[in-house]
RNA sequence: GUCCCGUUCAUCUAGAGGCCUAGGAUAUCGCCCUUUCACGGCGAGUACAGGGGUUCGACUCCCCUACGGGACGCCA
């Protein structure tokens, strides 16, 4: 038997990241065991479907990297088949018209809440025969009445349901459209999807679908319903919780393979393993191993991840990823230094591209202002001196070199038997702006002699002004 | 309310009856390295929801309670 796993979203949103993961679990599943994975688009709700959504998961299945063997299947093409379905339903006395109106329907459901009783329909419309069998009506699927149904879950074992809590659901709609109930069932049958890995918000309709297939006389498939993803404070995770949308991710600077190994270790593990290469992920994943307990999203986590692998990997691949970063903060990065060099200064030094983009704008242009805590610690008239000197050592300096640089520095720090902390820091402030760069030697090297002795000059005036304000 | 599912450090988790004085990771806090910030190294604190069983022995099995989540749609 050949895997077949699937993803079934439906276009109302964007792909968030609880998405991301069933997605990536049924994939990872897929392709250890050499089967096939399948999207398919269940997009029957004709209001609330948007084409821009359908774009959105695409883009988002696309940029994590989850390719699939078929589709996207639509499922708004397939209405003929789940007529076919349903007539076939209602011929066998498995489904009945319902003439109920929605009025009604709304009435009983609340008279059963208030009598503390799960709702369910009533089979009115099973017991009575309506005048006008043409009259605007949906089609309801006649479950069982007694007995269990049995949902045997790869991750939860077996679970029965009472048949007599589950009722007569809608099949299709007065519309003619079907509901999800029933389509599931006819593709997962007719795409010979093997396993059903899918969020647990869907573990109550399992028993329904069971049904049905029995109804059709068809094999279920294997599930496996995996915990839901709570926000850090547990409750369900929702925009509130920040990015939840796996593009919002990408554009807050996360490398996909940081969301992924981040994801794959939500609810499953490998002993102590905390980092995965995809490979890694494909041989080792298995479902028996998922968590039967929902877990949180921790974006901490994530930002460590995420530093992990820019900081492995290859500085000209993270450097084309951030070129459109320093673009966003109106830096043309081809004007300045080798980004890449610039990324290898960076590389440890960053959670985010964004934040990278952010640590490296003074690479390419003068700062805006010095950083106020910084400059007031470090621009002091006692570091004038000091200063004077480096600004003399660097411009004398004929072959701007890091080797260079630092032997200018250290010579200043000599001359004047002080640390080379003394000099370097108000150095960095001067240069930079800010407290914290990368080493002296290739921070200055990058920012380039000119841009550097005009800085120097810039902070040299700062700390005179300062140095009158004090005296007078 | 009814049904279903779940419960190990703040968070993600290891743990398949004795290996557990409960391990790892993130976060936090120290120390070391150091020209800053990071990286790296070392170290610290913090958890088996509660109560009953079963057993020579329970984080592991059973029951109850509490708490959390999900479902109860002409949404998926």
């Amino acid at each position: 038997m050949t895997v077949r796993t699937r993803f079934a979203p439906s276009p109302t949103g964007y792909l968030h990241v609880g998405g991301a993961r069933t997605a990536l679990f049924s994939w990872l599943y897929a392709r250890k065991h050499g089967g096939q994975f399948v999207l398919r688009i269940e997009d029957t709700d004709l209001e609330r479907s948007t084409a821009e959504s359908v774009n959105a998961i695409l883009e988002g299945m696309t940029w994590m990297g989850l390719d699939y063997d078929e589709g996207p299947i639509f499922q708004t093409d397939r209405f003929e088949r789940y007529n076919e379905i349903i007539q076939q339903l209602l011929d066998d006395g498995h489904a009945y018209k319902c003439y109920c109106s929605k009025d009604r329907l709304d009435e009983l459901r609340e008279t059963q809440m208030a009598n503390k009783v799960k709702p369910r329909y009533d089979g009115h419309c099973l017991k009575n025969k309506a005048e006008d069998a043409d009259a605007p009506h949906v089609i309801r699927f006649r479950n069982p009445v007694g007995g269990d149904v049995v949902v045997n879950d790869l991750i939860r074992g077996k679970i029965a349901f009472s048949n007599d809590e589950l009722d007569d659901l809608i099949i299709r709609r007065t519309d003619g459209s079907p509901t999800y109930n029933l389509t599931v069932v006819v593709d997962d049958m007719d795409m010979n999807i093997t396993h059903v890995i899918r969020g647990d918000d869907h573990l109550n309709n399992a028993p329904r679908q069971v049904n049905i297939l029995k109804a059709l006389a068809a094999e279920p498939p294997i599930y496996a319903h995996v915990p839901m993803i709570l926000g850090d404070d547990g409750s369900r995770l929702s925009k509130r919780h920040g990015a939840v949308s796996v593009m919002q991710y990408r554009e807050e600077g996360f490398l996909p393979e940081a969301l992924l190994n981040y994801l794959v270790r939500l609810g499953w593990s490998n002993g102590d393993q905390e980092i995965f290469s995809i490979d890694e992920m494909t041989s080792l994943f298995d479902i028996d191993d998922v968590n039967k307990a929902p877990s949180s999203f921790n974006t901490e986590k994530l930002e460590w991840l995420n530093q992990h692998y820019i900081k492995e990997a290859d500085p000209e691949h993270i450097a084309n990823l951030l070129a459109p970063h320093l673009g966003k903060l109106g830096i043309d990065p081809t004007q300045g230094p080798d980004l890449i060099k610039v990324v290898e200064a960076q590389q440890e030094r960053a959670n985010t591209l964004v934040e990278m983009a952010d640590i490296s704008t003074f690479f390419y242009e003068d700062y805006k202002e010095f950083d106020e805590k910084a400059a007031k610690k470090n621009l002091r008239p006692v570091a004038a001196e000091a200063m004077k000197k480096i600004r003399e050592a660097l411009a004398g300096i004929e072959t701007w070199s890091e080797d260079a640089i630092h032997s200018a520095i250290d010579d200043v720090a000599a001359a004047l038997e002080v640390k080379m902390g003394k000099v370097a820091q108000p150095l960095r402030v001067a240069v930079v702006g800010r407290a914290a760069s990368p080493g002296i030697d290739i921070t200055l090297f990058l920012v380039g002699q000119e841009a550097c002795l005009r800085r120097i000059d810039r902070a040299l005036a700062y700390i005179e002004v300062r140095a009158n304000e004090t005296a007078s």
